[in-house]
DNA sequence: TCCTCTATATTTAGCCT
DNA sequence: AAGGCTAAATATAGAGG
């Protein structure tokens, strides 16, 4: 048979070509499973993606959509929307599970807890600034730069929108914590536990077990 | 046979209880394959979902995540064939201009310690946010600057005139994929939904000849 | 309700043009 | 390189517990 398909090894595709030609193929069932879901069940999506392939971002369904839809979300205060419904034991729980995974990550190099870290160290004066390394400096500074960016987003989506009274500040704090919600799929374990910037090399890669099961949630 | 699967119509799903269970197990299914594409393709994705069934935004892989990729998003710089038709832009540089001027303001004042308590307690979730105005958010914001002028400043010291180190944040993102659910519960208007329909109208949409008959070339 | 099951629908990798 | 084809892989609607 000539279109014998082989079974899919869930790790990064190494063959370049094959790899582009799979995400496009997937980003366009993305996009349709979005646009299904819209239409199914009168869900508002928009979708952004930023690809090595297409130095443009694409956006659907338009570029303003999705900028109205991510202003909307990054304007949802987390203490109006998250934290609210959980009991604040098992917040709290988080919180400090998400502290010590922090001191972990620290030690094994993750650059940012540590980042974070010092940042809140210094804010909370307990740690020197000019005590600090040339490196730790850059990084301080990178991770404050971006924050700034993201305050200043917000600031202005915020006045565009002329509610000033959701002040959506409590992103710092999120920052620290990751708010758990029902996640009851597959990937929850590492919800918790990794950085985004990591993940991919720990356990976000997607096992054959993982993918196959038909069911993978937790109970 | 029990278990007779019918021919699907894409149109909203009548049934509430129908509907809420297929927005479940599609959600999941995203989820799924935005971790596919990310293990696949090297491709950072996060989503976040606002549905009506759940009160809280759900973000994959976390909300921090969701809110780095976000904001990394909302940093490109919208030239050309984005912005068009939408003048955020324009206002967005307005803003930042009026905070330059603010800043500048800022600077020569002393209220550093006022404004370092105010972050601090926001940080720690101890101050209430909602009580927060945009000054407020402005004066931190003038505050995190100016703190990074003094790191600026001390690393620039030890490294004997290197490089600035006001860097760029683009970070990471290769990709985005947001599906947003219902805003009902918000007080955003409703623009979204005209931008959403008039995509509908175009390509991605759903229909049933679309979505429902797999290939209609061949049979 | 929420889960599990499974028949069927849909997606997509590999191959072709 | 973009698009079609096909079968394997995966997702999911509906039914039952």
């Amino acid at each position: 048979m000539v279109n014998m398909r082989r079974k899919t090894k869930y790790s990064l595709i190494e063959d370049e070509a094959s790899r582009k030609r799979s995400f496009i193929k997937r980003k366009k069932g993305m996009m349709k499973k979005l646009a299904q879901l819209s239409t199914l069940c009168d869900i508002k999506t928009c979708a952004v993606i930023y690809s090595p392939y297409n130095p443009d971002p694409e956006a659907w369904p338009s570029r303003e959509g999705a900028e109205k839809v991510i202003s909307d979300f990054m304007e949802v205060p987390m203490d109006d929307r998250n934290k609210r419904s959980f009991d604040q034991e098992r917040f709290l729980r988080v919180r400090i599970a998400k502290e010590e995974a922090k001191l972990q990550k620290m030690r094994t190099g993750n650059q940012n807890f540590e980042i974070q870290n010092i940042m809140f160290g210094c804010l909370k004066g307990e740690i020197d600034v000019h005590k600090l390394g040339e490196k730790d400096i850059q990084d301080l500074n990178s991770f404050i730069d971006t924050y700034i960016n993201k305050l200043t987003c917000r600031q202005n989506l915020m006045e565009n929108g002329g509610s000033s009274s959701r002040l959506p500040l409590s992103v710092v704090a999120d920052a620290v914590v990751v708010p758990v919600g029902d996640y009851d799929h597959m990937n929850q374990n590492q919800n918790q536990q990794n950085l985004i910037q990591r993940q991919k090399d720990d356990d976000l890669a997607i096992t054959a077990a993982d993918v196959g099961a038909p069911n993978t949630t937790n109970n």
